[in-house]
RNA sequence: GGCGGGGUGGGUGAGUGGCUAAUACCACCGGGCUGUAAACUCGGCGCCCUAACGGGCUACGCAGGUUCGAAUCCUGCCCCCGCCA
């Protein structure tokens, strides 16, 4: 076992303060991390949805802060509590998942999760290897160490129940399963956002019953999405992913609230509190806010990819929006020239370069005036195309007509 | 097990025989405007054919049936909620 870096004080109080929301109980947390012992510090997945989003960067922000001190990470892969669907923060009950789907959805997971959290560092644990061998006598006995009045104490249960919403028995067996991850891989401290908070404390408190010392519970703000209204999350679309390419990352950055700048700054980046509460008054000044919103952006973007590729997407983004000229990498579409006319249907054109999901939708944008080739809005639907020529969907899609005879990259 | 209420487009939720591809709101997409892919505003928003007018197909839990015509009526099944047992 080895032993942990002791932090500074100033490292020590940026740790515990910085993009937390609460650490129970924190006494004992300080003193873990100025003992020098090396921790154990659990986290789970529910392997459900594989996408990564910087929701959850907030978390593996933390965890990676503590690795490089010397500690643990014990990622926990769901595979067993997939299949039940974590009912937290959900307002109906979630589709339980195949053995494979999880599996598949774990490996996407596991290399997303890297990105931000150090690979040597890091335990992977199944929950199966202690599931596996459970048998149903255990599992009664594990249901029996809670009661139903202290399972509708977790807010969206009780919301559930008094909205006369179905609330599955085995919905009540996701908490306690989870609860068990840490008694079988011996956490000391659990980590998640604060809507996990009920799930991370039954597992305190379950460690207890198994004589093991209770885990702290570490949690993180939960980050508003890209709406400015509710929590970051896959299913709502108002996410940024952790996996999406820089100009994307990088335009979705910019299209966040002015009011969400700071917050964002506190939680995804490690620019100094003192510099954050600057930016967050110059943001309600509205002195220059689209320079703060481009060094967040910039920022995001060089943290999950390289720092070239977030200027870069920032250079693209001043040529598209700001100054409205043609991006630099619009996808190419090679297309079969006849003498100087091109010899395809338009319309199948953008529909199978994804660009528009069906050939009515490309008819409804054509009306509507949504589509340019080479800088000339155009209504029709058999628009002359010429070699290089490129075309414009909406705001930001971009084509670029190639001859699909030359070599691709002429 | 009994009685009652309910299942409509991505979501909430109108509609109770033709005027309904289906009101409204949200989400989403587009035009305008803007420092922004924000806000605001206007428009669109099942699929296929058509330059357009227009036409075809599929759709209101599932399966059948009544009818010239059904999301709307009938029968069976599945699921959800409540009360009672």
């Amino acid at each position: 076992m080895t032993d942990a870096r002791i932090p500074t004080a100033a490292e020590l109080r940026w740790i515990t303060t910085r993009a937390v929301a609460e650490i129970i109980p924190q006494r004992e947390v300080l003193a873990a991390l100025r003992s020098g012992r090396s921790l154990r510090l659990k986290m789970g997945f529910d392997p459900s949805a594989p996408d990564l989003t910087l929701g959850h960067a907030v978390g593996l922000r933390k965890l990676r802060q503590l690795q490089e001190l010397g500690h643990t990470v014990v990622i926990i892969v769901g595979d067993g509590t997939a299949q039940i669907g974590d009912p937290s923060g959900q307002s109906k009950t979630r589709p339980m998942l195949t053995a494979e789907e999880v599996k598949a959805n774990a490996e996407t997971y596991l290399r997303q999760f890297f990105k931000i959290v150090e690979r040597e560092r890091t335990e992977v644990r199944w929950q199966s290897e202690w599931f596996g061998a459970f048998t149903l006598a255990e599992v009664v006995r594990l249901a029996a160490k809670f009661t139903v009045a202290q399972m509708l104490e977790r807010e969206d249960f009780a919301q559930r129940f008094a909205a006369q919403k179905p609330i599955g028995v085995h919905e009540f067996l996701y908490p306690l399963l989870q609860g068990y991850d840490s008694v079988a891989v011996r956490a000391d401290i659990e980590f998640g956002g604060t809507d996990q908070t009920f799930n991370l404390l039954v597992g305190r408190e379950l460690q207890g019953h198994f004589d093991q010392k209770p885990q702290a519970v570490f949690t993180v703000p939960l980050l508003v999405g890209t709406d400015g209204k509710v929590k970051m999350s896959k299913s709502l679309g108002n996410y940024i992913a952790v996996e999406d390419p820089p100009p994307e990352m990088y335009g979705k950055v910019m299209s966040i609230p002015d009011t969400l700048v700071g917050d964002y700054f506190e939680l995804l980046t490690d620019v100094a509190d003192g510099e954050v509460a600057e930016i967050r008054r110059s943001m309600a000044e509205r002195t220059d806010p689209m320079e703060q919103k481009m060094r967040l952006a910039r920022e995001i973007v060089a943290q999950f990819h390289r720092r070239a590729e977030a200027e870069g997407a920032e250079a693209e983004f001043v040529r598209t929006f700001r100054r409205r000229e043609l991006p630099e990498d619009a996808q190419e579409v090679p297309v079969r020239f006849q003498n100087e006319s091109a010899t395809v249907d338009f319309t199948e054109l953008l529909v199978s370069a994804g660009v528009v999901k069906s050939r009515s939708q490309v008819r409804r944008l054509a009306a509507q005036g949504a589509i340019e080739v080479d800088g000339i809005r155009t209504t029709e639907l058999q628009p002359a195309l010429r070699r290089g020529s490129v075309i414009r969907v909406g705001k930001h899609r971009f084509l670029r007509i190639v001859d699909a005879d030359l070599s691709t990259d002429a």
